[in-house]
DNA sequence: TGTACATCAGTGAACGCGCGTTCACTGATGTAC
DNA sequence: TGTACATCAGTGAACGCGCGTTCACTGATGTAC
């Protein structure tokens, strides 16, 4: 072994780290394999002993703080706890964060990529997929503890419409050129979130 | 004058009408001014007589049914009558349809290039602003014909939450694979968005 | 401990290709007489 | 009405460029003795 166990896969993993950040800021099309592997720290030819493809690399750039457990310390400024009861209520605030607008590169992949996402293949949305559902479930577990919310089978169906809003209200912030507007939005989306997860009373108290 | 008045216009419209439709099915990006030109009928050389460069030409395909009244009819199977009293019900119908996942071609663009804008120039997210605030306004006019919605100056709040739920549900269902988990959350966001409007029991009596 | 070696992670030149854009041109048109 | 002409909408070859991908290679590494 002419190479330390483990030192590929740190190299792989680089890789992916670079992409991700990369794909966030500038989809999917506009960023290179060159750039990729610069950023790496590497030169372009090494890619494919890595990947088949480019598309190949997309579907594992694709993690995000609801499926992956390194993603904890990864949106800065914010605490999240997942074990605590109002988990849902710091997902909403965190999410819909003046923070998580700026910090791109870092974003949850289904705010910064979602139209790239729906263009691509199977492979591809089944990794969106699964980050949405990690994100509903998530939310859908501290409805459970709170009265506010929905009392029927409904919770679920809430639940899955929290997480769009929140999805939807920071892909819409960030596609606009009025800052101030976009603030508003944020806060009008976080305002009605936390209504529907019935975590109203607990946000007032943590609202930025 | 060689050619017919307006005949320039018509060629440019068509142009446009051309580069709507790709750029909705596959982003700014993946499409080539070759590509728009021979859609419209057209070769690639006599582009740069009608725009200054394709980045131009992406504001200016950025109309929708919200600022542009020759919109009206292109929301196939469904109608949509703007000076009625529910239009608010009716514009979250039809936005969180199943014809509108599926028409990606004659989509909204804010909900087939979100995040292409969000990476774009500032006149791009401008028109992408001017058409997220005509749909806000459409909705919240149609909010103060009801008595379930918020009663103070949460109104516009509310509005824009809504609108934010809309693209939100269908940007994420179009960018799942499984089809019967998209058309749950498109359900889900449309019985919500309904709700938060007041609209709800119209609502019931108009659903697909 | 020191040297020779096999391994293989990473390099970088090269490939064909399609891109956005330019520009000298062609040829269909309405107008003048 | 019929012909010559000026206009200009549209053409298509050409430009430099960067892309995804391939591949013969280099050279740093841990191991064997």
């Amino acid at each position: 072994m002419p190479y330390p166990a483990g030192h590929r896969e740190q190299t792989r993993e680089r890789i992916i780290e670079s992409a991700r950040k990369l794909f966030n800021q500038r989809g999917f099309e506009s960023v290179s394999v060159n750039e990729i592997m610069s950023e790496a720290g590497l030169t372009r030819g090494g890619f494919y002993s890595y990947f088949a493809s480019k598309s190949d690399l997309y579907v594992e750039a694709l993690g995000c703080f609801f499926t992956d457990p390194n993603w904890k310390n990864r949106w800065e400024g914010v605490e999240i706890d997942p074990s605590a009861a109002d988990i849902g209520a710091q997902i909403v605030q965190a999410y819909l964060s003046q923070q998580h607008l700026e910090n791109v590169e870092n974003s949850c992949p289904m705010a910064a990529l979602p139209s790239d996402v729906a263009r691509s293949s199977p492979p591809v949305k089944r990794a969106f997929e699964k980050v949405f559902k990690a994100m509903v479930n998530l939310l859908e577990l501290s409805m459970r503890k709170h009265s506010g919310a929905g009392d029927g089978g409904d919770r679920h169906q809430t639940a899955q419409a929290i997480a769009a809003l929140c999805v939807g209200g920071m892909v819409v912030a960030r596609s606009m050129d009025d800052r101030g507007l976009a603030d508003q939005l944020l806060g009008a989306s976080r305002g009605i979130a936390l209504e529907l997860g019935g975590w109203s009373d607990s946000a007032s108290a943590t609202a930025e």
